[in-house]
Formats: structure tokens, sequence, C-alpha cells
DNA sequence: CTAGTTTTTTAGAATCATTATAAACTGCAA
DNA sequence: TTGCAGTTTATAATGATTCTAAAAAACTAG
């Protein structure tokens, strides 16, 4: 769901109907120059700020969780009380930042390659993320 | 708090009262063989089976916290309902079994070492925590 | 286009982990 | 032993998330 690109023929290809609050939801997360690091909360607040129409708070979850089941979406393991979500779905990873609560981005190439040396019988890796936690100085 | 020590001196040392539900919890935690990783349920479970006395809800999460604070364990990063606890506080990563939702340790040989290229301005590193999410083949 | 079916939205209730509260209790120092 | 600061406790409160069931919207076949 790349940006400036025409959300209702993406949704209905993944099997979503491209509902009126899912495509402004759509165009909130993914028509903006950089990758967008959300929790529930922000993302309801900007469509308070953003959108004309009200949008109920369980949609605004039901969506993201659709996003995420179809791909569109990463949710950032980090241990708080709320979930982060990525609209950068690429392979990269993250700073977290304890000040300010926010997480940046670190590309792929920010990050030595990870080498995981053991394995576990009859289980495949799904995913490795590597999460940098910071704090000022 | 390694194993087999006198929890009530260990507490003591810094600066925590070393009451009989603490210390308590504190030989659940550490007396084993094998390192712990629990949930708050999980450790409440494992008391309600092996402890006599009973011992608050409201204790556990205060004693558990007191004892993160203090260093003698670790809050692992995770995007899950619940927050998962480890007593092994040297540095290494994990495994996380989404079939179990079971944490694993990876010592810190497992894992090539980790390098970040990049750095934020007035901000330093506090941990690198990396998770292998695995799942059955 | 239209009727019928299915999916989605919605407000509000329910759930569940965690934290706060305030009264009773306990460890410890004098 | 006495007094007080630190702890425990039951219970209430909070806050994120999920559930529910009815209304609305999207789709499909005719």
């Amino acid at each position: 769901m790349a940006k400036n690109c025409n959300f209702i023929d993406k949704l209905r290809e993944t099997g979503l109907r491209p509902t009126r609050q899912r495509v402004k939801i759509c165009k909130l997360l993914y028509n903006r120059e950089t990758t967008f690091h959300f929790t529930i909360n922000d993302l309801v607040k900007k469509i308070s700020e953003e959108v004309e129409e009200k949008i109920s708070l369980a949609t605004v979850y039901n969506t993201v969780h659709a996003l995420k089941t179809k791909g569109y979406l990463k949710e950032i393991s980090i241990n708080t009380d709320r979930s982060y979500f990525d609209t950068n779905i690429s392979h990269h990873h993250h700073f977290f930042d304890k000040s300010t609560e926010e997480l940046i981005d670190l590309s792929d190439e920010d990050v030595e390659k990870i080498q995981i040396k053991k394995s576990l019988l009859g289980k495949k890796i799904s995913s490795v993320e590597v999460l940098v936690k910071v704090e000022n100085e």
C-alpha cells in the first residue's frame, strides 16, 4: 500500500471492502512523506484533527488489525502499555526513546547483519527484531 | 541475587526490607536450576502451588516491580497483552515461541555481535534487545 | 436498478492487566 | 517497647483492547 496509490483497488485486492472509513484511514497512514509510527491513540487523535467524519474507536481498532493481518502494517515488539504500529513494512529495526516514548527507524543497513547461531527443533524463525532503547545523555 | 544465597541480606543491601512475602517470592524466583521466564500470572500460580501463605496480587506486582528496579529482574520487550520477566539479568537475547507464548534464552554468544551504525544526537543507548520470533515448521 | 445477502460500522458494555488507595500491619532503630 | 517509615492487603479505579448486537453500507445476482 504505497504512497499516492489507489487505496480502493489496493484494499479490494486483499479482500477488504473499501469502505469510506478504511479509505480515509489509509490516506492518513500512507499519503505522507515519512513513515508513521503510532499507537491507536495517536491515530484517533490524527483522525479527529484531519478527517471531517467521525470514525468510531472500534472501527479504528478493526481497521488497524485488518491492515496488520494483510501485511500493510507492522506491530513493533516493545514492552509498553500500548501497542505501536509502523507503516514501514520493510525489514528494519528501531530506536525507542524512553523519554519521549517515540520510535525512530533504524534501516536494515544501520544494523550489522544479525546471525543467530542457535536453532530450535521443529521451529522456524518468523522474524528477528532489534530494539535499541535510548535515553537522554 | 544468585542461587542459594541469603535473600534477607541481599534484599537489605539494596534497601528493600526482607519481608516474609519478599523472601518467599525470591526463593521461588532464584532457588532453581534454570532461569525463569514468567508473567505475573505464572508467578501467582506458582505461589499458590508452592507457598503455604497467601500473598496478595498487589504484593506480587509490587515485589516484581521492586526487583526489576533494583536490577534483579529484566523485563522483556515483546508485544503481548502481558509483561514478561526474566530472572537471568546477564546480557542476552530471546526466542519467543508464538505457538506456546514462551520465551527461550539466547545466550550472548548465540547472537553475532550487534553493531549499530547510527546514533541520535543527545541520546545514549541504554539497551539493545534482539527478539527472535519462532513458529512451528 | 433492486432485492437479498454479507460485511462493516457503531455505541456501549465487557474484559483483563495493571495501578492507585487507604487502612492495617510489620520490621527495625532508638 | 515504642514509634514510625516502609509494606501488605483488599478493593476500587484505570486504561487499552475486545466483544456484542443492531443499524448501515457494500456487493451480487437477477
